[in-house]
DNA sequence: TTTATTTGGTTTATATAATAAACTAATTTA
DNA sequence: TAAATTAGTTTATTATATAAACCAAATAAA
């Protein structure tokens, strides 16, 4: 009946991060801190625990001369979020 | 953009037991207990927590001779519940 | 030009939460 | 009457989320 929501997303932050990442072709760690209103050291470990997981990848590289941390979502990120509304759709749709 | 989801319903459990209740007009621990194939000390602090919370109501008393532990969504739990649905859209869907 | 502030993060510590294990109490069965 | 089952609760453990503290470089201010 219910199946299991897969942990790693099942996080308000590291699905506010997916789910920008699922718009956009790449992200960078200020845009997602300001769109999630994260702290940074929160952002950083939760970006952390997603690319560990293959879900995301994580560029870090220099803009000028200020380090930048881009990010994009991967294959594997993409269908996991996709089980992951499925299976969420077992609890939240009526019946 | 990203509505804070209520804790006390982002967690695996305690939303299937809220999604459990809101399709029926009461339900047993035990049921609670098949349907989700929790434990019943993880259940039973989980129908606590919504309880103290006022989301779900529940009635202990006795079938023949045996304890009986009865539960129902409250209004206030229903609210809260479509409450969080409506935020956990703006996580998934996509665009 | 040295000192403060800002930017872009990471690491570490803490509080909360989920979960299972251990336990209680009564009941039924062998 | 001893063992097993039912219906839970309490307690302990592990994991998690989060913020606070920190670091290094760059820029702005005195």
């Amino acid at each position: 009946m219910f199946k299991e929501l897969n942990p790693l997303l099942h996080s308000e932050l590291r699905l506010a991060i997916m789910s920008i990442l699922l718009g956009v072709d790449e992200a960078d760690f200020v845009f997602i801190r300001e769109q999630t209103g994260a702290t940074a050291g929160n952002l950083s470990v939760q970006i952390d625990k997603l690319q560990k997981a293959g879900y995301i990848e994580v560029q870090k590289g220099f803009r000028g001369k200020m380090p930048r941390t881009v990010c994009r979502i991967t294959r594997a990120g993409i269908d996991a979020f996709e089980e992951y509304v499925e299976a969420l759709k077992g609890y939240i749709q009526p019946k």
